[in-house]
DNA sequence: TATGAAACAATGGCCAG
DNA sequence: CTGGCCATTGTTTCATA
């Protein structure tokens, strides 16, 4: 599963534009249409890439507000039940456990304050969770294409 | 800017693969292939869609470690100061400014422990960064599509 | 919004280094 | 084993209604 410098670069040229063409592809990285492609298959086979997505504007679609959560569990609290405590919530967009104080990170979406703050208490609610504490986004300055560097 | 849900379901589709064709789309929404062009061209020049990329993992790539820090600054630290003290790492894959103690919050990814306490130090000597608080991830337990909710 | 035509892209087979 | 080329099939994208 070694990557050489020609998947780095087809991999680049993905995370910018998942829509080019193969053609295009081998024009930037210097390789022929059937040749790109096959390496992105073996990409895909070995899990390197794992899938396409749209990348959409949370506020075109009227999600104008974002927090970070950090939870704390009291008593037994395993990743799995974690997991439990927190999928159900849609407004879940990520969710790490993490060391430091807090035993569970949780980046969440809502449509406004309101939604917010619904979210939290229903959060809350759930049996396992002892504290929370919320950090709203004020701004986002940094938002690199899929959560992963330059390759 | 209003959507229909027509729109939702073809934003929907393309989260879950972007590299979906025109006519499979429409298979799935009921509508032409042309017609999905048109609309999905329509979402992009709205700003709804801003891009399309591959979902890759980072692990595959050698990015094992992943940490969330909090940043607190001394003194003034507008976003856009904020922005210049961390654009240039490249390990930083997200950056907020936020509510609560710290005053920026920033997610990075880096290839191992001693790469990521390399970072590390490298962020605490960016001059108007008084103190950082870091989170490693243990493990990620949900990551949604594109980072946004069920449209 | 659908249809049809022309241009373009994906993809499998096959051969060369 | 990896890349190039070719031919087939499917897709995009335009004009038109």
């Amino acid at each position: 599963m070694r990557l050489d410098d020609l998947d780095r670069r087809i991999v680049a040229r993905l995370l910018e534009d998942a829509r080019a063409s193969y053609a295009q592809i081998g024009d930037a990285v210097g390789l022929s249409a059937p040749a790109v492609k096959r390496r992105v298959d073996r990409l895909r086979e070995e899990g390197v890439i794992t899938g396409f997505a749209a990348v959409v504007d949370p506020a075109a679609l009227g999600w104008t507000t974002e927090a970070f959560i950090e939870i704390f569990y009291n008593g037994a609290r395993s990743p799995e039940e974690t997991y439990e405590s927190v999928r159900r919530h849609p407004e879940v967009i990520a969710a790490y456990t993490v060391t430091g104080e807090a035993d569970a990170l949780i980046h969440l979406r809502a449509r406004d304050i309101a939604h917010l703050e619904e979210t939290l208490e229903r959060l809350r609610r759930e049996p396992k969770i002892a504290q929370t504490k919320t950090s709203i986004v004020l701004s986002r300055l940094i938002g690199r294409p899929t959560d992963g560097p330059d390759t």
